[in-house]
RNA sequence: GGGCCGGUAGUUCAGUUUGGUUAGAAUACAUGCCUGUCACGCAUGGGGUCGCGAGUUCGAGCCUCGUCCGGCCCGCCA
């Protein structure tokens, strides 16, 4: 890393370079002085290195270091030596620099917060410094480990004949979907571009063209709420390929993940496990499950629908879960537990339970409406034994499922059965292809409106479109969606087919996608892809629980860039200038 | 649109349940002492609009209402 100001960086020295005369340029990291002797602890991107001082045999210099503080911006030139007392703690820990020149190249505000890897600094504080919080090793780290990422995938897709290739940040705004951020223009006053949600259409296109490899790491934006893994803006893996089939796109990027596991986390991952969408729901009550532990859902309709409990009899689905040797928990235990299920944001009604106890008998919070025989049968039905306590909800069948699979990853939690370093990856496959909309009576495409039905379905598109599948795959890595994918359409026919059954009028269809119908007139090639979240993709690589710790300048809650404040209001000159004023 | 949690020194927090003299700790910062530290040590010191506004009260960091800000979640996110 030699350039005109340092020979060396703050994290290269070891005892081989011992009796070398070196220059070094670094961030003042801490400051000890100890009378007589004075240590430096010199930081940059790659490492400490101890400075030292001494007031008998350099009292000028010393003077000179007097007024540092942390984080001034020093250049020192001096000699390498051996350490009296080591520091096993860090590479360059056996060796100082006997400081025999020193240039403050920049003087520096005491930080609001200590730069080290437990900052005393809070997330607000650290985010409005972000450019701060970035030089800790943490964070640091993070951003390295995305870069690493990012490298990796370039090269194995180059391998494989992948081509990158950009697409505009200027489109057009769509109905279908998220909401678009807008930008005004300037030269067509009352109109606007839209930022890409995702550049699917333009990959699409790019396979009429016949790049049947394509790929771009790319920014995506969706004006939506925020949660912690979701940024209005992120980055994804967008990927399309030609003449291929479903199968061909699972093996291709099953080929990217294993290679990504292994080269990134040292990891061989087992070929990865296909749940179709229906399973998925029925025994993890979600269309992306973790399944590093089992706790799959029974359904308890036939065992628990012939006596005259009202709540079960009368609910669409009953449904059940066994927590591995928890029948000793306590009442005020499982009332934690039916508070859970009953907090507004699960909004479930109440909570069966029954104690498989050691004994042989069973305890429950039903015992008024079954008997010992019954609850045998249960506990039968769901595979339970001895010391296992069984977890019961009922009602509406989508609204059950989606509360158990709460309870399920609350008892997968509090049992330690979501390991931290455990990977396991699913392909979710077989998702169908519209979803019934109650509020606006109508259906919506579940991927999006390009997804191509399932051949065997497609004459049901008119006739039964609720039930039509489609060629449609999620990768899920421990119950995070990471990408996913789709065959496209590529008949102009079945694409007006499609947006009709999605309520759209032929005008509309045109005026909208015309431009991608037009282009299937000329040699469309049979094509699909999918589009993994890089952001995503690094956080659950990581454990994190926040995509932002992997983006370098992240918004909040609100959207808002803390550093910036972005967004702001502009001046009435520019707004006239955009027409909108 | 909704639910929950938080806002007190530069910073991280305690104090709020049960209103009552001068609001504490740690860390950071400053000064002094200290020649082998690396979480250096010791001593001293400065540092507060208790987010903001209104209300209740003899009296509010503490209670009530409103509001702003931050975080997590539901809705939303093809």
């Amino acid at each position: 890393m030699k350039t005109s100001l340092r020979t060396h960086t703050c994290g290269e020295l070891t005892a081989n370079n011992i009796g070398e005369k070196v220059t070094l340029c670094g961030w003042i990291q801490k400051i000890r002085k100890l009378g007589g002797m004075t240590f430096i602890d010199l930081r940059d991107r790659y490492g400490i290195t101890q400075l030292a001082f001494n007031a008998e045999t350099n009292p000028d210099l010393c003077k000179q270091i007097e007024p540092f503080g942390r984080e001034w911006v020093i250049q020192v030139t001096g000699t390498v030596a051996e350490r009296y007392s080591k520091n096993k703690n860090i590479p360059t820990g056996d060796i100082e620099i006997l400081a025999e020149k020193i240039t403050v190249l920049n003087e520096s505000l005491t930080p609001p917060f200590t730069i080290e890897d437990e900052s005393d600094g809070g997330d607000e504080l650290r985010m409005k410094f972000r450019y701060l919080d970035l030089r800790r090793n943490p964070v640091k780290n993070n951003l390295l480990f995305r870069h690493k990422l990012g490298i990796a995938i370039r090269n194995y897709m180059n391998n494989i004949g992948f081509v990158e290739i950009e697409t505009p940040m200027l489109v057009n705004s769509t109905p279908e979907g998220a909401r678009d951020f807008v930008v005004p223009s300037r030269l067509s006053h009352g109109e606007f571009y839209a930022l890409p949600q995702s550049p699917q259409t333009f990959k699409q296109l790019l396979m009429v063209s016949g790049f049947d490899r394509y790929f771009q790491i790319v920014k995506c934006f969706r004006d939506e709420d925020l949660r912690a893994d979701r940024q209005p803006e992120f980055t994804q893996i967008d990927c399309e390929m030609s003449f291929i089939t479903q199968e061909d796109i699972l093996q291709t990027f099953e080929g990217l993940i294993k290679y990504i596991f292994k080269e990134i986390k040292g990891i061989d991952i087992e070929p990865i496990e296909r749940i179709t969408w229906h399973d998925a729901m029925k025994y993890y009550g979600s269309d992306k499950p973790d399944a590093r532990f089992g706790m799959r859902f029974v359904e308890l309709n036939n065992v628990l629908q012939h006596k005259d409990f009202k709540v079960f009899n009368e609910a669409e689905l009953v449904v059940g879960i066994v927590a591995k040797g928890c029948a000793h928990y306590s009442r005020k235990q499982l009332d934690e537990l039916t508070n859970f299920v009953k907090r507004p944001q699960v909004g479930a009604t109440g909570l069966v339970y029954i104690q498989c106890q050691e004994d042989g008998h069973f305890k429950s919070s039903v015992d008024k409406f079954y008997d010992q025989n019954d609850l045998q049968a249960v506990a039968k039905e769901c595979g339970a034994e001895a010391g296992d306590l069984i977890l019961i909800m009922a009602g509406p069948r989508m609204k059950t499922q989606t509360q158990l699979c709460q309870l399920r990853l609350e008892m997968g939690s509090r049992l330690g059965l979501r390991k931290a370093g455990e990977y396991k990856l699913l392909w979710v496959v077989d998702f169908p292809l519209l979803e019934w909309d109650e509020e606006t009576q109508r259906y919506y495409a579940m991927h999006h409106p390009f997804t191509a039905p399932k051949p065997e379905h497609e004459a049901m598109l008119e006739s039964d479109p609720g039930h039509v599948n489609a060629n449609a795959y999620d990768l899920v890595i421990n119950g995070t969606e990471v990408g996913g994918g789709s065959i496209r359409i590529h008949d102009k026919e079945l694409q007006k087919r499609m947006f009709k059954a999605l309520g759209f009028t032929e005008e509309e269809a045109q005026k909208q996608f015309g431009f991608l119908m037009n282009a299937f007139q000329y040699g469309a090639p049979p094509h699909g892809g999918l589009a993994f979240g890089f952001d995503r993709m690094c956080s659950v690589l990581c454990d994190a629980d926040t995509i932002r710790d992997f983006i370098a300048f992240p918004k909040n809650n609100a959207a808002r860039d803390m550093m910036l404040g972005a967004p702001t209001p502009i001046s009435d000159a520019q707004l006239k200038e955009l027409g909108l004023k």
